[in-house]
DNA sequence: GCTTAAACGAGACGGTACGTCGGGTCTTGCG
DNA sequence: CGCAAGACCCGACGTACCGTCTCGTTTAAGC
């Protein structure tokens, strides 16, 4: 995401070992001082980098963060749980205990925030952190359907409509659960979860 | 939620039209520059009042903007549906509705966000906000038990983690449907939620 | 000079203490914080007086500060020491005693500052001290004009003329030895200065 | 005097036409609202340059106002008279102009109030303002003992508080007529001023 | 002793300036 | 040309005082 296809020519390369500094110093001061207190200074001090090779790599504050806070879920995969519960329980526990570190808290909400009045910045969101989410949807739904547990889809459309209502439904309880009711999802409230999810996901297919 | 019942008796009062005048000065201030570009100093001006007033009565730019959109929850209430899933969808599109206005969008997230590093915004956010709406979800299961749909609580331990439970899931999927995935929650995604979840609510509640 | 002669006739009259007790909390600010750092409200605190009742009697801290300092001047008198030079000696002393008190040092010389641009503050400085201290200028020159020491004076402009620059010179270099040097103007200092002037002014009588 | 010899190697160098542009805007600034109005803020805006750039280079209003009248000074020097009376008149004549010029008059008497608390500020005035005045009472009395209208000095103690003391006399005396007594120092004063001085020094020296 | 009206304490008010901090840009010299 | 360093302009911060205002409460003079 940071990729400059026309690479220039002539002059010194960019240091290949800034990015990742920068990035987990971003992270280092999103634990420490949070969102609002973490300043491009104090970052490019942490690096070890001067502020002007921040402000080379990134247009400002918000689209650090994201890069910094995409990486977090860089992690993120469909394990082999053997059942749509199953699965759905061990995506959402993985999510959850990403949005338990600090730097996520701290963040990820602080850019979506952001991104209400900047449409690049949700662009940005989608594609490094939401989107890589969704993948994981889809192709539990492929894996349930594969077992028979859920029936093939009709349509494109109906199709994609059902991955964002389950995904919004996912992500949107875990953040909920995490940041505003203040409490840890874990794995008692994570089968709940799921149970009500899942139950809930036959009855409407099965009608 | 500003009351001082232990009032001091001298002095000048304070003027009481200024709370309403900032607070409404605040909400356009969200529409119209978003939180981050929101500053105290023009939020004074536009209510014709003192900076210093402005800090006399909050301690800062979290606090009032908690209290600014916590009055764009006021007009929530529970409809008379007739139903379960005609009370959640009522329910949900109020709340989809208070979403969608560019002060709560650019509000509410941002002091979520920041309520993370601060427990005393975090307790007046679920004072002024949360807890005004987790009332509705108590009032509406209540009213299917009446009805017969749902089954009464065995205990009052299970009961609050099923409120909490559903609250998080309605709370948590309009926000994020709303913010993240920046779609509008419009009656057609309410009533695939609604219905989903009502769903899972039953077979759940019979298993 | 803080006489109403145009009484008022009915309600409370003002307190008459209060002035007394504003004055020396003036006069304690200026030792404690200097002229800049003194705000009337610490006054008013100091005093055990509202600001109001502050305002109500002075214009703001220049007037304040003058009629605080003034009093100092009150115990200023002229010597009797039998000669010209004994005299003079005698009355710079005094000057310089009261200059190196802290709260002189700290209020007048601001005071002087401000009336540079204040023409009724001027006035008022000159009122209430400086004029107290030219009257010591012309009582010595008539005593040692009685004495013989020196001549009569021609004509009544040009003696106004030599008062003010006796005046001038007197005050201005004990302040200046004060303030700006920042030394103590004590007896040797005096004594040097007196004989200087005196010979100054008799030789200059001579020709 | 704001030369800083061990000069950091790295970063871009501080703008060099600054310096000169905030000293004028800052004596503008005191002709127009006097010291007690002056603002750095202002100060900044009108030399065009950020407030920060002001706080990087002086600590504050005094020492700012301190150099900013500090160049009024640099055109002082000994004329050359031909005589005692003569030099003395020159100078005092030329320091006269000075202190007759509003924004000396705002500003000197200011620092010199605020001087009296701070050890700092006073040494400021006196590098900057006082000794460069005081060398031309050593030259005056060097060329007048050249001269032979003064007898060469007996010891180097003496010597010193001669030459304090006759400075604290014509600076003091100036200042005061200038300020205190608001009249200006005109040649006339100026003539009657110095035949005492000149006398009085002559005398004294006899005797 | 009752009335009356101004002075009083307290403290909130609209302002202005403070001195600091961070954002994002620029200008150096070095590599 | 990248880079570290740091000065630059800008704008907002939260605080401190200013001088004014509005309260409810004294307090003495005059009826």
């Amino acid at each position: 995401m940071l990729s400059r296809p026309s690479a220039p020519r002539t002059g010194r390369p960019r240091s290949t070992t800034a990015d990742a500094a920068i990035l987990a110093a971003t992270r280092a001061a999103l634990v420490e001082l949070g969102w609002s207190k973490l300043t491009l200074g104090d970052v490019a001090t942490r690096a070890g980098v001067a502020k002007t090779t921040l402000y080379r790599r990134w247009a400002g504050k918000n689209e650090l963060v994201v890069d910094a806070v995409a990486e977090l879920f860089d992690e993120l995969e469909l394990p082999e749980g053997g059942s749509l519960a199953a699965d759905i329980e061990g995506v959402v526990l993985q999510f959850a205990a990403i949005l338990g570190r600090p730097e996520a808290k701290s963040g990820l909400m602080a850019v979506i925030a952001e991104s209400t009045r900047d449409e690049a910045l949700r662009a940005r969101i989608r594609t490094s952190i939401v989107d890589r989410q969704k993948r994981l949807v889809l192709e539990g739904r492929a894996r349930a359907q594969a077992r028979g547990e859920l029936p093939p889809e009709a349509d494109a459309a109906s199709s994609a409509r059902t991955v964002d209502l389950i995904f919004d439904m996912v992500a949107g309880s875990v953040v909920h659960r995490t940041l505003v009711s203040a409490e840890p999802a874990d794995e008692a409230w994570v089968r709940s979860f799921t149970q009500l999810l899942v139950q809930g996901l036959r009855a409407t297919a099965a009608s």
